[in-house]
DNA sequence: CGGCTGATGATCT
DNA sequence: GATCATCAGCCGG
């Protein structure tokens, strides 16, 4: 019924950047793939926030626990908890083995299977699909059995090529936490509507 | 549009 | 027992 999408590349973890800051920035563009037994899910990643090695805010930051140790598996694996009892959150673990840090996907440009997550995300608008961290997770049915797995290897849950240039990439502060609120490690495609957050945060460069 | 608030559960101290 | 990298619904301007 629709126009596929020509063939997704997956990305592999040498091109993935192991610096944190530079791993968000490239994510912004690249496809996030959840291929189920019904069908692919997928989108572009427009959207994205860095946590650094010894940001306070990270949740790697107090050392290794059995929720945060996805964090220090090397660049390219999956962090998902729950956050608020209520909603999964995906990050993409960054840096090397043993070093605890990872990017939070924030916000997707739904591309195929959008009936599907409309129907997981209980409603209809396209724009609300996948805008925020938690809708990311419901909208492309991500739990926590997806955590600790291989972006870069996994058959089912993976990272893509871009299917699309990105266009302008603004930087802000990040969404939502209590401390080192000012450092500016939000990425995201400007001017795109499937982008989370304020007016005013999305007009920053 | 901006601001507030309750819901809800895994994890950690 | 406290803490959340959130969301939806509701309110007022």
């Amino acid at each position: 019924m629709h126009t596929p999408l020509p063939r997704i590349r997956r990305l592999t973890r040498r091109e993935l950047p192991a610096d944190t800051a530079a791993l968000a920035r490239f994510l912004i563009g690249a496809t996030l793939v959840h291929d189920l037994p019904d069908g692919r899910l997928s989108g572009r990643i427009v959207e994205t926030e860095a946590y650094p090695p010894g940001d306070a805010s990270g949740h790697a930051f107090p050392g290794l626990t059995r929720r945060n140790r996805s964090l220090f598996l090397t660049r390219g694996h999956a962090y998902v908890y729950l956050g608020y009892g209520l909603h999964y959150l995906l990050n993409v673990a960054s840096e090397y083995n043993g070093i605890g840090a990872g990017v939070l996907l924030r916000a997707l440009e739904p591309l195929e299977g959008i009936a599907a997550m409309g129907q997981r995300r209980g409603t209809l608008r396209l724009r609300d699909l996948a805008r925020g961290p938690g809708r990311l997770a419901q909208a492309m049915g991500v739990d926590l059995s997806d955590d600790g797995i291989d972006l870069t290897r996994d058959r089912s849950l993976w990272l893509g090529a871009p299917v699309r240039t990105a266009g302008p990439i603004g930087c802000s502060v990040r969404i939502g936490i209590t401390k080192e609120v000012d450092r500016p490690l939000r990425f995201f495609e400007r001017e795109n509507p499937f982008v989370s957050g304020s007016r005013h945060l999305n007009g920053q460069r």
